[in-house]
DNA sequence: TCATTTTATCTTGACGTCAAGATATTCAAG
DNA sequence: CTTGAATATCTTGACGTCAAGATAAAATGA
């Protein structure tokens, strides 16, 4: 009888004729979310950062040397708004982490890069990020991740349909 | 080969040493909450409501007649902080879904009660989400979503003990 | 009883986010 | 070419959230 279960026992008092099991499936879903956002976030608060800035200086380093990318690939990776963007991006430069400079082949775009500073900062926080995130899963056995990995990703597929 | 598998490419080519399954779980929990969050606002806003509205009330209905309870008992239910639960239920005040009563037992206290035209909205509101609900669902069979909440019922446990 | 601690709610200030719109540049059709 | 459409980024204003602190009342215990 944890939380979520609580909150079906409630409906189905009140509504006895509820389908009821996807309510569970993203309460349950929504509540670990909260609870793993959490736990990633004392990390990424070790190194000075948060889930904004983490997600843009990762998305930055995972795409390889020499770590510069626009702000439009930016936000398809990071599945946020422009103007999001462009505020986390003033946060990292005001920080000296990444800097802006003007295409050379596109007078409308610009090209973020890690400074050296940001890439030492988001090389550290990686290697924390990733034994906590193994730590953060180790209530389930490797075959249970799996499993839960094989479910999740075919449900994810239903609202984006894999190019391969 | 969807988003998560791409971004788990490009760490698994920069570090081939990390051990990326948890990465991929977090990632597509994260993702699919999105969509997920997306799907049930369109039925909120189709009501004049938000999640966070949406969350109060729902809360105040399901806990049954009188549809009562105080901010605590909310904020105990919702996650939240008592300055967000003051935020969301000067909302819903001033748009006429809930008032707020001094506690008669205890001066420090109040209670908050959906009114008329509270519980006709939410149980409106209601009957479209739990139909929206599974309609976003309907990618899994029954059977997966059987497997599925188990696994995240096992994950939250880590989380949440649950009492029972 | 009275002082201390705990509980319940609200206030304040900062931040991250989004939608909508503004600017500037490039592309494409005739 | 030239002009309209598309693209890239930034700006603005509103909102939801939180942490920290303020206020008031109740509970505790000496």
């Amino acid at each position: 009888m944890d939380h979520v279960d609580k909150i079906l026992a409630q409906w189905r008092a009140e509504h006895p004729e509820f389908q009821l099991r996807p309510m569970g499936l993203m309460g349950r879903m929504k509540r670990l979310t909260t609870h793993l956002t959490q736990g990633l976030d004392t990390v990424f608060a070790a190194h000075g950062l948060n889930a904004a800035s983490f997600d843009v200086l990762a998305t930055l380093r995972r795409s390889g040397a020499p770590y510069a990318l626009t702000p439009s690939q930016l936000m398809d990776w990071t599945m946020v708004t422009s103007g999001t963007m462009t505020n986390r991006l003033d946060r990292l430069e005001a920080k000296g982490l990444v800097d802006r400079k003007k295409s050379a082949q596109d007078a409308r775009s610009v090209v973020v890069q890690l400074t050296v500073k940001g890439l030492d900062l988001i090389n550290a926080c990686v290697s924390d990020h990733v034994v906590n995130q193994n730590r953060m899963t180790e209530a389930l056995n490797a075959k249970e991740q799996e499993e839960l990995d094989r479910l999740l990703a075919k449900w994810l597929a239903a609202f984006e349909p894999p190019d391969d």
